[in-house]
This record gives C-alpha cells, structure tokens and sequence, in this order.
DNA sequence: TTAAGAATCTTGACAGTGACAAGATGGTGT
DNA sequence: ACACCATCTTGTCACTGTCAAGATTCTTAA
C-alpha cells in the first residue's frame, strides 16, 4: 500500500472495488458505471480499464468478492448447527437467504452468465468453496465423507448429485424468487416458517426419512 | 392497425416490444435500448417514451409478455402429461427450464424485481396464471381441487403453501442456475436425466410416499 | 548507477444513451 | 367548426464505455 496522490494510487484495484460497493448499494446495477467508481476512488475516468478491462472484467470481479463472503457466510452460519442434520439445513437456507438480501446486487451479479461468465472447468476459489460447502451440507445429510476444495472434482454416484441439485437448487430459488418480490403472494411474516418448514422436510428427503 | 407512415403509427407500442424481442435476442439486456427499438420501429428517438414512459416500463411490458408465454407453454407442455403425477412434475420442470433457455433475455428480466417491480396484491394476468399453473400441479399431487385465477387469492394451509413453495423454488432454481451457467461442474449430457429424477423424488414427496 | 522497458495513470475524443421540454400533427368528441 | 388531447418529432443536456495517445513512475537488468 502506497501513499495515495500522484500518479500511482498504491492499490486502486481495490480503492475501485470498495468504490463499486458502495455505488451498487446506493444506486443499484445500473447505476454501477466504470467513470463513478474513477471519481469515488479518485482517479481519472480511464483508469479502472487498466484493471478490470471493461465494465465486464469490473462485474466479475465484483461477483468473485461476493462468492466469497456467501461461502464465508455458510461456512460460519452453518458450523453454528453442526451435529443437527435438520438444524444445518436450515442454517444453509437461513445463511443463503440472508446473503441475498443483505448484499442483493453482488447476488444478482453473480448469477448473470451473460455478464461474466466463469470457465467452470477451472472456476475462481471462492466459488469452488461456496460449491464445497453446499456440497458437505448433503454429504452430511446422506452420512457420507466430506470433500475438500482439493478432491472436489471427481465422478460422483448420480444419486449423490441429485440430492446436491435438489438442496442447491431449492434453496437458491427460494432466495432468488424472495429477493425478487416474487414469493409477494405470501405473508412475509410466514417466509421464516416456510423456510424451516421446507428445509425440515428436504432433510427428511435426502436422509430417506419417511 | 394503421398504415404506416406520417404521423400517427398505428399500433407502435406492440412494434416497439416485437423491436424489442429482437434486439433482446441479439445484444442481450444491455443492447436494449429505447433509442434503438425506436430506430427498428422507424420513429423518432422519443416516441417510445410516451408508451411505456421510461426504460423500466418497457421492461415491465416485456416481463408480463413473458410472463404470458411461460404461463403457455407451462399448459401446454403439463396438459400433454395429465393424468400421471410423476409425468406432470417432469413435464413442468421441462417446460419451465425450456423457456428459460428458449428466452433467456425475457427470463432475466421477469425476474429483476428491482427494475420492474410489479404490484403483487395485483399482478398483472399472466403472472397470476403462471401461479395458477404451477399452484395446480401441487394440488393435483396432493389430490386436492384445482385453483382457477378468480379463487387464486385465498388463505390456504401452510402445509399447502409449503409444497408449493418447494415445488417452485427448486424448479425455479434449477432453470436459473442452469441458464446462468452454475450447473457447469455436472456435463450438459445429465442434466435432462438429473431433472426427471429430482421431479420424480419431489413428486413422491409432496404425495407423501416413500 | 543508469538506461530501457513495463506498468500505471491522464487527457482527449467519439458515438451512443435516457430524459426532458417544446413544438408539430392528426384524430375525437361536442 | 372548434377545442382538446393523444401521438409523434426535434432539439438539447449530462452522462456513459471505449479507444488512442501521451505523461509519469516503478522495475529490472546490465
């Protein structure tokens, strides 16, 4: 880190990313713009191209920062239920939900593939952690040995994968349709209760309970 | 409709959303422009303003347009399988993950509560037929009577609305993760075979089997 | 030490955009 | 016939992403 003023800022990539938070909190996406986060960070308007590229290379970046605090939060919110299969559950969409809503433009950027487009066969380490942290939720679930970052990538049985994508793919579409008004036709009052009610019943599926 | 030339156009606004179907198609959300579907629409740069008002009523147009096309295809496509539940549940996942690949650009849209933000106490008709359609399925698993968009409002059981709400969401999830690209570490080639087994496992446990 | 080159940042320019205001045109109802 | 209103045009503004060219500073190797 260097003294700022002059010509070298020291670390603008980060001045500019700290600068993209605060702009996407207050003004939303599209009011993101490559020039605003130049002017917060103090710098002229050409110059986050030299570390994003374009607005796309600044949006991916952005994504990457918000896998990383979603796997994070798992990771936290989760270790609290450890040893309750039913209560991880829980926690998970508890954790996913509340990810969305507190951060709701990282969420939304991280899930526009047309925008940033990961090469999944060798994707950024933070997704690969929040993959892996879903992923041991199951695993725990079914009883089976956790995996690592490391050991991640290997065939699996499509039974096993079948109950990742069910847990992964009800729990995002419960905080994708809640963050984008869609669950509205529900009370928000019962959103929690729906939400341990659901989670109660998938952990029921997934270990084969009745 | 008018002949077109002069003044008046005739019927602009449905003109400007088919300019809009193409553009989207071809340049994506960014591409979209009000200029540009003015321009493909041969009027001046403004005239689209005074039919939708700003960016985000032309968005709200074309999230109910989709919104009206999903609700098809969702009758369609569950109407072929009538009858037999396990089919009934594939043939909703296909139809709602069909239309997402089909219409990427209308289902991103549809779904950015934050751009176009409809009134939920009253939505708009295509989306409560969308509900309708996927609140039916539910009920038709659980051997209960079917809704129509007039008695669609109405309280109803948690143990109900929790069915439908696992239903959906992990439906919805599944087409959106898919769409964005998140579903990159399982191959292409399982996917549709991964989907009839998570609706087969969703469809014994809203029936409450085994 | 120093000189070359790479990295970082600035300045300037261009076409494109959304939004607004003001004016022109054409249909509608009385 | 007349007034009125919806529709469409024209003109303008600040703002944007991107590119090219130049200025400055750091790095590295001789």
């Amino acid at each position: 880190m260097k003294a700022s003023g002059g010509y070298h800022h020291g670390d603008l990539r980060a001045a500019i990313l700290t600068a993209a938070d605060e702009i996407l909190e207050q003004d939303g996406l599209r009011g993101l713009t490559l020039r605003k986060c130049a002017r917060l960070a103090g710098v002229s308007h050409a110059a986050p191209s030299h570390h994003f590229g374009d607005l796309n290379g600044l949006l991916a970046a952005v994504a990457e920062q918000g896998f990383a605090r979603l796997a994070d939060a798992l990771e936290a919110e989760i270790g609290q239920a450890k040893g309750d299969l039913e209560a991880e559950m829980q926690a998970t969409t508890r954790a996913y939900v509340k990810f969305a809503e507190n951060s709701p433009e990282h969420f939304r950027i991280m899930f526009r593939g047309d925008l940033i487009n990961f090469d999944m066969s060798q994707p950024p380490k933070a997704v690969t952690k929040t993959f892996v942290e879903l992923t041991n939720v199951i695993l725990r679930q079914r009883g089976e040995a956790e995996v690592t970052t490391e050991d991640f990538h290997q065939t699996r049985s499509p039974e096993l994968v079948n109950d990742i994508i069910i847990g992964w793919c009800y729990i995002h579409g419960f905080a994708h349709l809640k963050l984008e008004g869609q669950l509205g036709m529900i009370p928000d009052q019962l959103h929690d209760e729906q939400m341990a009610l659901a989670a109660t019943k998938l952990s029921h599926l997934i270990q084969q309970l009745s």
